[in-house]
DNA sequence: GTATTGTATATTGTATCCAATTTTAGAATC
DNA sequence: GATTCTAAAATTGGATACAATATACAATAC
């Protein structure tokens, strides 16, 4: 085969991309909290009908990023203090037993592109980068753990509190306290200390949860 | 109010009663892995266009109940071993901690409750309710915890291993030992110790995914 | 006989249309 | 002026019609 060929059976249903685009844009914050999705408007604007748009909103539906009433339509998803709260406290309970199961399988090139990833978010002048770059430094580690399953879960859960986060990062100590962490965490993996960097994530977390709680009170 | 009321906003849509309808199946074990999902077919089936059909199959989907490919259609998946043991180990992560939380306030109704189901649990002699009455036995105990998020990740996970559930259940030993452990675990709870709850809830858990291990192996 | 290609059928994805329900605006009443 | 009823507009749920793709099988070439 001289041609250079791909499955092209894996393109995305127009309903994929608009779920994509709409799942971006809450995390991005540009939808917010209550914003209506009406279906005919999201259809004009992809210019697709409401079918495909109709299909988007059930998958975003189930990762709970919108919620939607029978005949009322669609409404982007709130997230209280508590519930973000649930939130971190499920991360915590997840991640550290993740990496925990990660770090004997992790090689040289996975620690490479964790600091890499660690590198580039101390570097990143962009505050909309912040969480993207976060979220991929912690995947790049779990991914050796083989836990498909927990990290599919958390993924959601991640996606939900999104925009919580972004917002811790933007504290004035948030980005740099994060990125520090970070690097105590490569560290810990470096040298295979697996309980260690378990500990050291769960403090990451709860950390992180509490300098949120405690700005987002005053 | 003198009349029995109920909020029919709450009716249930065409695709809502299909989901429910089809993952019952499913959990029953009346569909069985690879079992492909024809739209057409249950649409007949149930008197309806295939529009609400889709919309089912795609909640399906999310819960991991199904797997679908463009323009291939869906199938009921399947769930390795491996994979069942995930969710296992998911489960002793998730469920210790949201019993600690529950224990501190559960009031003696929730305990009532609970011990009821064990008592019926016990007293089934239909296999097919087992599952229901161990799941919600556990539901019973879980819901003081406040932990609406852990719950409903774990309600996903527990309809994903469901068919496990029942095989464990059946063997010889597992129905006698779940029972045992219940009554422990309602003990514990009852004297408030949350503690031991939890550990004890935990191997509950793992003491099951052993057994079913052992004798799926043979 | 085997491999390739064309064709028919089955199935899913999307568009368009109709029905059910909610929301809104205005009229009627007090 | 405020409230309640009413009708129309807006919006979503579902049905039907059509387009895109996959699968099975016949037809053809070698």
């Amino acid at each position: 085969m001289k041609i250079q060929a791909y499955d092209i059976s894996r393109q995305a249903s127009a309903a994929t991309l608009i779920f994509d685009a709409i799942r971006q844009a809450i995390l991005n914050g540009d939808l917010t909290q209550g914003e209506p999705l009406r279906q005919e408007d999201i259809a004009r604007a992809f210019n697709v009908s409401r079918v495909p748009v109709r299909e988007a909103l059930l998958k975003l539906e189930q990762h709970g990023l919108i919620t939607s009433q029978r005949y009322k339509g669609a409404v982007v998803a709130g997230l209280s203090l508590e519930e973000a709260n649930e939130i971190f406290e499920f991360r915590a309970l997840l991640e550290p037993e993740i990496i925990r199961r990660a770090v004997p399988h992790m090689s040289p090139e996975i620690m490479e592109a964790a600091a890499n990833c660690c590198e580039a978010f101390g570097r990143a002048d962009d505050p909309m980068q912040w969480g993207d770059l976060n979220r991929r430094f912690h995947k790049t580690l779990y991914a050796p753990s083989g836990l498909a399953y927990h990290m599919e879960m958390l993924d959601k859960a991640m996606d939900r509190i999104d925009p919580y986060l972004r917002a811790q990062l933007l504290l004035s100590e948030g980005m740099q306290r994060a990125n520090r962490e970070h690097l105590m965490i490569v560290d810990a993996c470096k040298s295979g200390k697996a309980d260690t960097a378990a500990d050291l994530t769960r403090q990451h977390i709860l950390g992180a949860q509490e300098s949120l709680s405690r700005y987002w009170k005053k």
